[in-house]
DNA sequence: CAAACATATAAATACATATTCATATGTTTG
DNA sequence: CAAACATATGAATATGTATTTATATGTTTG
């Protein structure tokens, strides 16, 4: 199977999703947020990050729609939100392991 | 199944990784070369690149190990070598295109 | 409604990196 | 071995971006 190459726009919006993943930062909070969802102060104390610096990152992700957030009283609690990217993820945690 | 985090340097490797990916650039050359293996030449001229551009960029990927050169007189053909890596290129090829 | 709390934004800075242009290295063939 | 060819490297530049500090926005509860 051939696999003709993917289109300007495509390549550009995976390169987009490929380029926020490529952040050791940003990869924690979403390997954090892929285990539950999570509130941004978790996050921030469990990575031992500034709220500032957690703020920003999931600025940037949810822009990219891979991580949604959901109000639950004074929180906001993150998920993953695109299944592909969070089962990729899962993924490569797992091979990231292996040493074949 | 909890999924423990992933180490600082498993993090860091594949964040490198994904920053390698994260190139519009970058990622028209791996899946060019996905196909079959592809001469620089090649490369540079399908995707319409400089020829240096296209060596730079080849020169980050050998480093990471995602791609291996080899040398066929004159020429040195390109081909990933990451195979986690090429599956989940052609996985997330095939995914863009659906609109779900 | 005011105080407290949780999250988001703005501006500034320091650092990384994609691209170009020029040149070097290495390989083949006449 | 020299000329031609294919690829790689170096330096320079321009642009992007991760992080910090300070402040704002928005939500809840007393």
């Amino acid at each position: 199977m051939p696999l003709d190459l993917p289109s300007d726009s495509d390549t550009a919006t995976l390169a987009e999703t490929f380029r926020l993943l490529g952040d050791p930062t940003r990869l924690r909070i979403l390997f954090f947020c892929l285990e539950a969802p999570r509130s941004v102060g978790d996050i921030a104390e469990s990575l031992q990050l500034s709220q500032s610096l957690v703020s920003h990152h999931l600025r940037l992700l949810r822009g990219a729609r891979l991580v949604r957030g959901n109000r639950l009283a004074k929180q906001i609690f993150y998920e993953l939100s695109d299944k592909h990217v969070s089962g990729m993820l899962a993924d490569m945690a797992h091979h990231v392991r292996e040493d074949d």
